[in-house]
RNA sequence: CGCGGGAUAGAGCAGUCCGGUAGCUCGUCGGGCUCAUAACCCGAAGGUCGUCGGUUCAAAUCCGGCUCCCGCAACCA
């Protein structure tokens, strides 16, 4: 017997700092719906997902607490794993990289990697904070000091191991450039130029710095920092080095790896890159899927409880969430969300589309037949048509499929709905029944109907597991013949099926009174409190001064006399300041919030005996007070003084 | 000249590779229908396809210049 095809699918193991948004939901959503679909078309299918544990922010955010790392993350993942319920995620496995067995295989790895040579120690140089503990790279940095607690950081380095990314070079480009390795493709130049062209540098890929880790075997004092702990993941699930699973040669290589478009350097270049240097097969897809993005900004934690999938899932039900979600994003761009296009795109295809189609069809059955068709049929006008898009809509779902796009399967399976709702004013019914010697053609009408129903509600099974076997339910099928096979042909339900008005499938919603709602969560939960919780914090956090230190700083007000872009810089502006005595210059990053015009003869407040800086190439000789909060900056004006006037 | 993406109806997008009637969804307006979740169906209005120039019988599409937007990178006093 010949064994059935395989298919392995997998989501990033994403990084327990923090709970889950809809960020998580969407790829976790679309692979779920991939992975429902290719079982139900008889793959024998392995859906992965899980939880990459280690490294120093989670030990800093466990220390914080006051717990242990392990017993930070235990939390966390509780809540992952409450979400994917909620959501209905049928994953297979969920890996955590804090699992023995992972820990084993990333040892074994790390190992194999020396012993090839193409692991060695060298020295990792960065800026490092010494209060902290921790290294950072310069673009992590804020404003040249530590991003946790702002102090200065000094040039440090420490003993690390490095793998050799250069010998597989060469063939990461072709993988990129010749082969469909990657999904949607336009991204290999943006990889090739920014990475590979430049000389794929060596790869950091140990620590001594932080403990919270997969230790290195041969080097105690090391632990296996991110990239192979994390990437490694997609195999140990599956028993690669350890006994724990005995999956890897069934299942390897993945078919598709699904990750936000932020992860897509770690598994275009780094992860082929392990897997050239571990001599293994390479996966079949890399699926990048943009970012949804808040009312056109990227989303930010301060926005986060809008987009919190708990909160609207309950409002509106998984199912809607998930199909809004899956029906708005592309493969490769960002989709934007808001409320309200969310509730409009449910309203208009899942409530007045889909869901009346079946409440409508299942009421005229029962209305003009009591709840079962009788067996006479005559067949009519308007019929071949909507049979044959009824009957040509799964290959045409399967070809998206194939190609990971489910916005536009999604987009075929709801012009047959479209199709439907058509074919009842084109045959209207409900003059049909007024005829007593039509019986025949009225249940032939009713029966098209029920059949286009049952088609589309079987292809969408997948994509809305909870509300899709309901309709089915109503138009008297059991989900035994809720099959793929049957999805592609018309005429299985009995002649003499009977159906039952069930409970409305998606309510329909009431755009402006929800939005409002919506909008006093986000000000009770997130403004207010977490506004004041923020200022509180910040403003608690800062240790007192005398009033000799607050002396040493000298501010005056001073005219702007000019003022212009700097080149190259996108927030700078170069302003030329008169100070009461001379013209300075003072470059000040407010351009996204000020035009050079309004700010000449405008007269703010400057702090003068700031050392001079360089900025983007331009010399600056103090600053000048601007309000900021989140990401508004407000500079502060003085009216009435001369310029020179001391401030204090 | 750092890398890349983008600019098409009020909104969100497709069409651009391979030139030939500018299309889809939502919204708006008008009409129809009454089986249905104030749902459904039909029709209409609305676009100098960012801008300037070139090639061509013909350009949203090909070529060149420019402007603006968005990521990344750098800098963010």
């Amino acid at each position: 017997m010949c064994k059935k095809k395989t298919f392995y699918i997998t989501t990033p193991i994403y990084y327990p700092s923090g709970n889950p948004h809809i960020g998580h939901c969407y790829t976790t959503v679309a692979c779920d719906s991939i992975a429902r679909y290719r079982r139900m078309q008889g793959y024998d299918v392995m859906f992965l997902t899980g939880t990459d544990e280690h490294g120093l922010k989670i030990e800093q955010k466990a220390a914080e607490k006051d717990i242990t790392p392990k017993q930070y993350v235990d939390e966390i993942v509780e809540t992952f794993k409450g979400l994917w319920k909620f959501m209905n995620i049928s994953y297979d496995r969920y890996i955590r990289t804090t699992d023995d067995y992972h820990i084993e295989t990333v040892q074994k790895i790390f190992k194999e990697l020396y012993d090839k040579g193409y692991i060695y120690k060298g020295e990792y140089k960065g800026k490092y904070c010494t209060p902290c503990e921790s290294f950072w790279t310069e673009s992590q940095l804020v404003d040249g000091k530590c991003p946790e607690c702002g102090r200065d950081v000094t040039e440090a380095k420490e003993e690390a191991y490095f793998f050799k990314m250069s010998p597989f070079a060469d063939r990461i480009e072709k993988l990129l450039t010749e082969t469909d390795y990657l999904q949607p493709k336009t991204r290999a130049a943006e990889l090739v130029n920014n990475f590979i062209k430049p000389g794929l540098e060596d790869l950091c890929v140990s620590r001594t710095s932080f403990k919270w880790g997969i230790p290195v075997t041969f080097d105690e004092k090391h632990v296996v920092y991110v990239w192979i702990d994390a990437l490694s993941n997609y195999i140990s699930a599956l028993g690669f080095y350890n006994d724990k699973y005995n999956d890897y040669n069934k299942f390897w290589p993945a078919d598709i790896h699904m990750v936000a478009k932020d992860i897509m350097r770690f598994h275009a270049i780094i992860w082929p890159a392990m897997l050239m240097a571990l001599d293994q097969p390479l996966p079949k897809h890399l699926a990048v899927h943009g970012w949804i993005t808040f009312n056109g900004q990227k989303m930010s934690k301060s926005l986060g409880n809008v987009v919190d999938p708990f909160i609207l899932g309950k409002r509106y039900g998984a199912d809607a969430i998930r199909y809004h979600i899956m029906r708005e994003m592309a493969l490769g761009a960002d989709s934007s969300f808001s409320n309200e296009i969310m509730i409009n795109r449910i309203n208009s295809d899942l409530a007045n589309g889909l869901g009346n189609l079946v409440s409508r069809t299942v009421a005229m059955v029962e209305k003009y037949f009591g709840g079962t068709l009788p067996s006479e049929r005559e067949s009519g006008e308007f019929d071949d048509d909507l049979i044959a898009e009824a009957v040509a809509l799964r290959a045409s779902v399967d070809n998206y499929m194939d190609k990971t796009q489910l916005n536009n399967a999604l987009a075929e399976i709801f012009k047959v709905v479209s199709r439907a709702n058509k074919y009842i004013d084109e045959t209207a019914p409900w003059i049909i029944a007024k005829d007593e010697t039509k019986r025949a053609r009225l249940a032939a009408v009713l029966y098209n109907l029920l059949e286009t129903i049952r088609i589309v509600a079987t292809l969408l099974l997948s994509f809305m597991p909870e509300t899709m076997p309901k309709a089915l339910e109503q138009i008297g099928i059991a989900d035994s013949g809720a099959t793929y096979e049957n999805a592609g042909i018309f005429g299985v339900l009995p002649n003499n099926v009977t159906v039952k008005k069930g409970e409305v499938l998606f309510p329909r919603i009431d755009v402006d009174k929800e939005i409002e709602e919506l909008n006093s969560i986000i000000k009770t939960s997130a403004g207010e409190n977490e506004e004041a919780n923020k200022l509180k914090e910040e403003i608690e956090g800062i240790a007192q001064i005398g009033i000799e230190d607050f002396c040493k700083v000298d501010l005056r007000v001073a005219e702007i006399k000019a003022c212009e872009p700097i080149k190259n810089a996108k927030k700078l502006l170069k302003l030329t300041l008169f100070d009461g005595v001379k013209d300075r210059t003072v470059a000040s990053g407010i351009s996204k919030f000020y035009k050079p015009e309004d700010l000449i003869g405008k007269k703010v407040i400057l702090v003068s005996n700031l050392k001079p800086a360089k900025l983007c190439g331009v010399e600056s000789f103090g600053m000048i007070l601007a309000a900021a909060f989140e990401e508004k900056i407000k500079v502060i004006f003085v009216d009435d003084m001369p310029a020179g006037a001391k401030i204090s």
